[in-house]
DNA sequence: CCAATATTGTGTTATTTGTACACAATAATA
DNA sequence: TATTATTGTGTACAAATAACACAATATTGG
């Protein structure tokens, strides 16, 4: 057996807490779409959310950012805490195939370390943090458990293992209720974008259309935009300006919770 | 030592999750103010939330309910997780003297069982649960190892064990942010009211005056209540009407989240 | 080069909602 | 019976929202 993976695995069973876990609702946006960041399983089709454990001597905070930077590299990111889920029968929501599949898979990825084995399929409780994050800054990268981490846009989500297609979907429900207190724009935008952009993007979370006039003179009028020099190319129309958030102005308002929409 | 306790805790021990608990911030109204239930431990003056432990056979929601039920006497009541609490440090967020203190009532309480006393000091993640309930359907019980289980005004909270202040102050926070989402007066008013009360309740809530002309008005308009008979008698001027929800109107609109304020 | 096209930035209007009071009605009290 | 406090409703102005109009302007295709 792998020595190094044998030393890894102890050391988690050693340095973690048992029987609570973390996953990361990593999200992303791109071609007027939301994406999330997922793992696929060495050699097998199961895709599962970013998650890990918790060390006995960090917070769960950091357990959650340290998750979120040995995904994409990112440091500083919005990241927060939704929900925890501690139904006893989670880890069977699906099929048993599926459970069986995953016991075996373990298995296998772990060669039959049965110690191991019985400490990561033991009852977990796992909380659930989202965060907000610019694709283009982002770097993917797997370990040596997935052979993919890849941005999987919200439309064209592959079913995954255990009860992670309900934790994407309380996520985007709690995205939905908070959006007045949550900077979406600032985290998901490149620095510059335009003001059609931005408007998307809200669509996006929010799924429903607005008027585009009507929304661009709301959000000018709350002042948190800087207007920079016109975009030079794109469609057979008129070009559209640049705009960047000032910052401050913005986290302001969020702070206090503007009523956007 | 105690038979009966000794059993006790070592069912504790051998029935639930190690390092996980549940805190309730289990909140009524009266008196034109927001009390919150609070346990105080025999011959001490510490107060914490009222808690417990999961069972290895329950959904964490149950296991919030059984504590709820178990306090209160009630069963069907609005409960709902708000936040989980998992830094590495909390137990210590008081003063050494109060963590020393709490060490050594454990002690007595539990007679130098050290097993026990160990499991119960280790490292624990808890999850924040709030409950709206009427109070007067309530009935306070205590336990063998409390002797006052009370209603407390929000203005006149006793310093708490560990971070429980702080889990108030979380949950009291995430009330006027999802008040929209929260059938406040459902849960908190008795079957009958005034408008005045629906009034003072939501101010309490959210921590501000309202205009009374107003207030009528929009809630009205809303269409979840019942008027009913007058109110024969009160203070020296025009007796108000009596007002009862429709519950399923009210439940409808809640669940939509209409923006009330 | 120029008309056609798509999209942008801003304007206009009607409607709804919010805010701040006004005031008559009325239950108890003195 | 006048006084008082509070209630239910009215009103008038300001502000926000919603729906649509239209000129301005990059690109494209002839």
């Amino acid at each position: 057996m792998d020595k190094t993976l044998k030393e890894f695995t102890a050391g988690i069973m050693e340095d973690c807490l048992p029987g609570n876990s973390i996953d990361c609702v990593i999200l992303g946006y791109a071609d007027q779409e939301l994406k999330i960041l997922l793992l696929k399983w060495k050699d097998e089709n199961l895709w599962c959310l970013p998650g890990g454990f918790i060390r006995k001597d960090e917070d769960m905070d950091e357990a959650a950012h340290r998750i979120l930077e040995m995904r994409t590299g990112l440091h500083t990111v919005y990241l927060n805490q939704f929900h925890t889920f501690g139904s006893e029968q989670r880890s069977k929501v699906n099929s048993a195939m599926q459970h069986q599949r995953i016991t075996q898979m373990l298995k296998r990825l772990h060669d039959d370390d049965s110690r191991f084995i019985e400490w990561v399929t033991q009852r977990f409780i796992t909380t659930g943090y989202f965060a907000l994050v610019d694709i283009k800054k982002s770097d993917p990268s797997p370990d040596f458990l997935c052979d993919k981490c890849e941005w999987k846009a919200l439309s064209d989500l592959p079913e995954l293992i255990i009860d992670h297609n309900q934790i994407i979907a309380k996520c985007l429900d709690h995205l939905r209720i908070q959006i007045n207190y949550l900077p979406i724009g600032l985290s998901l935008l490149p620095e510059k974008f335009t003001m059609k952009d931005l408007q998307k993007l809200y669509e996006a979370v929010l799924r429903k259309p607005l008027d585009r006039s009507n929304f661009q003179r709301k959000i000018l009028k709350l002042g948190f935009l800087n207007r920079h020099e016109k975009q030079m190319r794109g469609g057979a129309h008129k070009a559209p300006f640049l705009y960047s958030f000032n910052q401050a102005k913005y986290d302001e308002l969020i702070a206090f919770g503007i009523d956007f929409f």
